[in-house]
DNA sequence: TTGAAAGCGGTACCAG
DNA sequence: CTGGTACCGCTTTCAA
């Protein structure tokens, strides 16, 4: 008599549990479950082979299988540690799901918008060798720029800058203050859009047009403060990064006693719902990002014909919406 | 000379590589990198095995090391395919962070808050033991029940409702409305809060209170066609789901001409920033979630205690936050 | 049409 | 202290 059993684990059925059931062996099993094209098997046989897989609630180890085929499905998606808005992560969101759909497993991987330089360092050739060379099939990687050996999504956020700043020119306005948030991993984002904001101050025409950058947390105290010396910055409009932040500020300016648009105007980005519902309506920057069901498809696309080279998807078309607050 | 090689792949290293170039063997070179206790190894080996693995760029193959162990460290977290809200992105990012940040592979799986009766069989144990079988060490439900086999991360949101509607009642409302978001897959979350506000207003004394689900889209077309036909409702009071639908129909009530509160109290739920940026400031309901550190080293332990049974962790605190709107 | 067997890359026994 | 070796579960030639 054996020892008292401790609970013994369920035994997990391996595809040599569903042969002998069935009455075959291991390949003819997998020949069935894999569909393989490259051999007939008689249609009783897989019958068999089916209720038995079916009966033991056989799964195939993913492991097992990608160490045989020397590859995986996993697509490797990359995340902020902070929020980055609704309009990207409901972007990103979308992305995976598609990816999804087409029998991809998303892992999210960590970088997104590090500090500074380390943004572009994080997803660095070499980090994307060590990926792939785990296993995984694809890496996306979104940012200003592309990375070599990986998908990259990048996304042209000095077009935003660039649009919002075009807009409060056009109307007249010459002190520019752009927002610029200190929350750590937006830099992705809030650089370059800086950046493109200063390129449009130096391509207008006539009198100067001078951009000043204004660092503020998404708080209302941040914001408070910021509004508290307003007067003595001499802005007469400010891009606020984006709707959120604009929110956020204007509220603050008009505690202040600052008329939007007349003292000061206003223009966020992303064209999200609230700007919509705040008193004067928020002008913004409307952004067109591709569905995710295109890129996933695009991504798949590659992934299946891997030409080694770097893929490079431009995202994102960027226009001024003009509303109220400008 | 060799034939004009077409792009060779650039060659991955493995174990045998490394051993090779050290001139020890594959078992060594195991040891060595996997600081393995049970065995002592001499301190130059170790050196040469180190400076091989560094040198070749060694990065051991996932697949085969999961294979091996019969184990992984991946955890599964769900997924939805339709914006959750600010409030629990975040706190799902946070968790993911954390898990990470312990060294598990987060793996996003799909199906939190699908529609009815699905949400609840989407994650059901024989959902489970497929995902587990897959390799996965742990799996984490969200939801207002235990799933037995995973993690569950059970979220009473009947007290969310609850409290939103005690609150109204004990401000003298009598007949209130509730917000229940027509965007699919959020009916995990909005179901018990209009569960909880029926509850509550049973349980209210004095004269019979009535609970009114009111169905809206998160745009301004359906805020604007529920503000329209406000009057004939005969509400004096709304919960309006969380923050964000309160603010879009907020707005959409004061454009109709009904005054806040005084007309109708408003509540929403979650507590966002934008609630305070509101005229009038919103009344709310405050949701305390653990931290994803603490709930990530909670998941890691029973990982490292295989109890096979199901770990049921609850969450939240709710609780009523009165400002102007109500 | 089916079966036997050789690995994929790593880990962990057991000898030496 | 180190090397040989038997697996983990699956896919896929190659023969029968």
């Amino acid at each position: 008599m054996p020892p008292p059993a401790s609970p013994p684990p369920p035994p997990v059925p391996t595809s040599a549990d569903v042969a002998r059931l069935a009455g075959v062996s291991r390949a003819t099993v997998s020949y069935v479950l894999n569909n393989a094209e490259a051999v007939r098997i008689s249609e009783p046989t897989r019958r068999k082979v089916r209720a038995a897989a079916e009966e033991l609630g056989y799964v195939p180890h993913a492991a097992a299988r990608s160490l045989r085929a020397g590859r995986t499905r996993i697509v490797l998606l990359p995340t902020s540690h902070v929020p980055i808005g609704p309009l990207y992560s409901t972007f990103l969101n979308e992305l995976q799901w598609a990816l999804r759909r087409l029998d991809y497993t998303v892992v999210q991987y960590g970088s997104l918008g590090l500090s500074g330089d380390e943004a572009a360092r994080a997803v660095s050739a070499h980090n994307v060798a060590t990926l792939k060379r785990a296993g995984a099939r694809a890496v996306i990687a979104m940012g200003p720029v592309g990375v070599p050996g990986a998908h990259a999504l990048v996304m042209n956020q000095e077009e935003v800058g660039a649009r919002a700043a075009a807009h409060l020119i056009a109307r007249g306005r010459r002190r520019i203050g752009v927002v610029v948030p200190e929350e750590d991993g937006l830099e992705l984002f809030s650089g370059p859009r800086l950046a493109g904001a200063r390129q449009a101050a130096g391509a207008a025409a006539g009198p100067a047009v001078g951009i000043e950058a204004l660092p503020m947390a998404y708080s209302e105290e941040s914001a408070a403060a910021l509004a508290a010396r307003w007067r003595g910055l001499g802005l007469d409009a400010v891009f606020a990064y984006n709707d959120e932040y604009a929110m956020l500020l204007m509220r603050a300016l008009q505690d202040e006693g600052l008329r939007v648009p007349e003292d000061v105007a206003v223009i966020g980005a992303d064209d999200l719902l609230i700007g919509r519902l705040l008193r004067p309506r928020l002008s913004t920057v409307q952004i067109e990002l591709p569905t995710g069901d295109h890129l996933a498809s695009l991504v798949d696309r590659a992934v299946r014909e891997p030409s080694e080279v770097t893929q490079r998807h431009d995202l994102m078309t960027a226009a001024a919406v003009h509303r109220e607050s400008t």
